[in-house]
Parts: C-alpha cells; sequence; structure tokens
RNA sequence: GGCGCUAUCGUCUAGGGGUUAGGACGUGAGAUUCUCAAUCUUAAAACACGGGUUCGAUUCCCGUUAGCGCUACCA
C-alpha cells in the first residue's frame, strides 16, 4: 500500500532544476549544444563503421567564454553528465550482488533537455533525494542505468539508497510482458475477474520464495505475505507469468473467503454485467454464495454460469441441454415432476430429494436421468452443486416454474 | 555490435560436492456417481552443452550456446 503522493514532475522542474544547476557548478555536467540532427547523423555514422554509437563529447570542453556567447545568443543547449573516463562504477545490489561497469561504456548522458524538461536519469535521482529515499526496489531492466544515477549521488557527494533489482515478468513466449500478452495492468486482472489478493499472492510468488517456517507454501494471504517478504528471497532469473496458476490462485481465494467477504465483489461483477439479483435479502445471497463457491473458479462465474441461481434472465448451455435434456419423455416428466412440486406439502432439502426418487421410481426411471435433467432445466449448466440443494436455494415458486418450461427449452 | 544479467520437469520453484533431485500449477490415468470446473488416488515430466577442480559434479571455476536487459534530448 502507499501513503503519500502521487506527485507530479511538471511540479517539481524547480527542484530539478536545482540539482542540474549543482552539478554544472562542481564541474560535473556541461551545456551540450549538439542538435538532435547531428546526433542522430553521427550515430549512424558510427553504427555503418562499426563504432560503438557514443556520444563523443563534442561540448565537453567548451571553454567558459563559449558557452556563455552561444547561451547569450539563445543558443538552446541541453545539459550532459560528465562522465569519467577512467575507472568503474560498481552497484551493491541486494539482489544481485556487486555488479561492475566499466566507466568508459557509459556515455555523457542528458540530464537537462534542452526545452527544460529532466530525463528519466536525473529526476530519479532528484526525486529519491529529496523524498530520502532508503531502498530502490524496481525491475532488473534498469540493472545497466544504475551505475549513471551512482555516478550522480557521488557528484552530489549524496549517500546511495540500497538498490534491488527484481527479475523482469515474461509473457508465455518469454517476451517481456506486454500489452501483446493481455494485460500489463493490475486493474486488468481485477477486471478479468481475479481477486485482488489471489493476484498479489500469485504475484509475490513469481520471483520469490518464503523461507524458514514458510518455505514450501504456497497459499500466503496479505497480512502474512507483507510480514514474511523480504529481499534475500528474490530470485535473479526472469518468470514466465503463468495464467493457469494464477487461475488456480484465485478459485484457492474464493473458496476459502467467507461469503461476506465475496458478497461486495461479487456484487460489482453483477453491476458490470447489469444483473439485479431476483432476490436482495442478504442472508440468502450469503448463503447461496457459500453454496456456489466450492465450484467457482472467477468472480465472472457469478454473474456468467450462475447467473440463473440470481436471475430469472439466463441462458441454457447447448452442450448441458444436449447432454441432458435430449430425450424428450424426460422433458415430459420435468413437467409432471413439477405439479408434485407444487402441490407437495412442504418443500426442504430432505423432502425435495423424496419426492423426486419416489416421482422416479413410480415412472421406473433411474433417478439420475431426472437429477440431471432438473440441473440443467433450473440452472442452465451441465455442472451445479447437489441438485436438492440448489432447489432449496432457488425456492418452490422458481423450481415449478422452470420445471415446467422444460418442453420448450 | 558493445556491456550486463540469467540458466533444475511445459510453467513457478526447493535443493545442494555423494539425494530415489522435493513441492506447486498444468497434463494423463483411475476411483466416486447426481453433474464436475468438486473430492481422493496415481503416473509421466528437469539439473542447456563442453572443459576443468575433485575420489566424486546438477551443485565450485572457465568457456560455449541460448534467453533476457541496457546501450535515446523514452521511462
Amino acid at each position: 500500500d502507499w501513503d503519500e503522493g502521487p506527485f507530479y514532475q511538471s511540479q517539481r522542474l524547480a527542484l530539478y532544476h536545482a540539482t542540474a544547476e549543482k552539478l554544472l557548478a562542481s564541474g560535473h555536467a556541461y551545456y551540450c549544444f549538439c542538435g538532435k540532427e547531428q546526433l542522430e547523423a553521427r550515430r549512424e555514422l558510427a553504427a555503418e563503421e562499426g563504432r560503438t554509437p557514443k556520444y563523443e563529447g563534442t561540448c565537453r570542453c567548451l571553454s567558459a567564454g563559449e558557452i556563455e556567447r552561444r547561451r547569450g545568443a539563445g543558443e538552446s543547449a541541453a545539459v550532459r553528465f560528465k562522465v569519467p573516463q577512467t575507472g568503474s562504477t560498481i552497484v551493491h545490489d541486494a539482489v544481485f550482488g556487486d555488479v561492475e561497469f566499466q566507466n568508459t561504456e557509459l556515455e555523457d548522458f542528458v540530464l537537462l533537455r534542452s526545452d527544460g524538461i529532466p530525463t528519466y536519469h536525473l529526476s530519479v535521482v532528484a526525486d529519491d533525494l529529496d523524498m530520502r529515499m532508503t531502498h530502490v526496489i524496481r525491475g532488473a531492466d534498469h540493472l545497466s542505468n544504475t551505475p549513471k544515477q551512482i555516478l550522480q549521488y557521488q557528484a552530489l557527494g549524496a549517500a546511495q539508497p540500497v538498490f534491488a533489482h527484481v527479475p523482469l515478468i515474461l509473457g508465455p513466449d518469454k517476451m517481456r510482458l506486454s500489452k501483446r500478452h493481455g494485460a500489463t495492468s493490475v486493474l486488468a486482472y481485477k477486471d478479468m475477474g481475479i481477486v485482488p489478493e489471489a493476484f498479489r499472492n500469485f504475484l509475490a510468488m513469481l520471483g520469490w520464495t518464503p523461507s524458514g517456517a514458510a518455505a514450501g507454501r504456497e497459499i500466503i494471504a496479505n497480512d502474512e505475505l507483507i510480514s514474511l517478504f523480504g529481499l534475500d528471497g528474490i530470485s535473479r532469473s526472469n518468470a514466465v507469468f503463468d495464467n493457469d496458476k494464477l487461475a488456480w490462485f484465485n478459485t484457492e481465494y474464493i473458496r476459502a473467503y467467507p461469503a461476506e467477504r465475496l458478497l461486495p465483489l461479487v456484487e460489482e461483477e453483477w453491476r458490470r454485467a447489469g444483473l439485479v439479483p431476483a432476490r436482495s435479502d442478504r442472508e440468502w445471497l450469503l448463503s447461496t454464495i457459500d453454496l456456489l463457491k466450492p465450484r467457482a473458479r472467477n468472480l465472472k462465474d457469478f454473474a456468467e454460469s450462475f447467473r440463473g441461481y440470481f436471475s430469472d434472465e439466463f441462458s441454457y448451455d447447448p452442450a448441458a441441454v444436449e447432454k441432458f435434456l435430449k430425450d424428450a419423455s424426460v422433458r415430459e416428466m420435468l413437467v409432471q415432476l413439477a405439479g408434485k412440486y407444487e402441490s407437495a406439502p412442504e418443500f426442504t432439502e430432505v423432502s425435495i430429494e423424496q419426492v423426486l426418487r419416489e416421482f422416479a421410481a413410480e415412472k421406473s426411471i433411474k433417478a439420475g436421468a431426472l437429477i440431471n435433467g432438473s440441473r440443467v432445466a433450473l440452472t442452465g449448466q451441465g455442472v451445479a452443486p447437489s441438485l436438492f440443494a440448489v432447489m432449496a436455494a432457488l425456492g418452490r415458486g422458481r423450481v415449478v416454474e422452470r420445471l415446467r418450461r422444460a418442453t420448450q427449452i
């Protein structure tokens, strides 16, 4: 969770300019008048000649007089960091250990663009220093950029934060996770019917393993996750995002959640699907959710395949109809069964079963055929909890009405 | 191209100089019968390759290969 912000770079320009000014004053940065086209042309040429395309330091040694004259003439200039031409910079990373970069591999990178907007390299350092960050934890794609930031800390005479780079998450094709694979935003997973806590648990297990007493456990919810999580358990290799495993975590959380906790999440799905429950009493909603949740894989199930439990507007799964309601005589018997239920003295889970089994015996038909047929007629689905519990949840009125329609499905 | 990182079942991972290389997801088979997307049982499935070091490497070292990342007046 976060406790402040968001902050906008556009409102913190003074800070970046002041930081750049400091670097300029101490000789760790300089003005660069090279134009964009000029730089691109030089880069292209270098590539053609097989040289490393790197800024050549054209403006590195301009005289103070020339700088003043050109700036005075209104020539636009960027500010570049003056990277030492010898030695190396070591990143002490909490995950990757010490990683050494030769300074000659780095170019004099831009801190401030000619329009006065800072680049990322300057703004992270200025912000982290200003906000007194103790730890910088981010994707491993930034490991190679870290020496550029360390150089700035050193030039500014500031203490470095702890750096920790975490492995990247890859798509199924082992390429970096991108829009192409579906979703890169956590909100997208919420929209997909994933319980937030399940998603967090899944994500935490990607590239990190708990140690100690929790070693080997996979289902670890929020609070415990927070207390257990640490930099030491983080792995250094990238991980492939496995949708199947996420679905499994989601299933586990939905099943383990009490109905009270599930209800608001389910109601949100209903709102999105435009479903208004046929009954609004909380007790009934909770008990029906409890009935259904062992078979739920996703929050969307409550608005989709479980639709018939909550609304009278539901559709029949063609495959289920084909499998269990193909026989016209079974349909006819369901209509007759509706009559039995209508006139039965009571309508409890026990009596419901009794009526059905007696009716099956009377007709010399297997109870299973009626049970399976009823399930489809009542819920539209071939998969459901125990039929008699379903009937009790639906209530006598709906059961009778839906069974009567069996011949018209 | 240069630099950096990584390498255990299909996937997430545990392990670590001598192990039947463990678990989870997924997959296959069986059981159950009131459906299965439930439950139970069960099976298949991995140390990238080549050199060292060592009595002994999957584990330590080097190299190769592969993958990923960085290499912008993007973040």
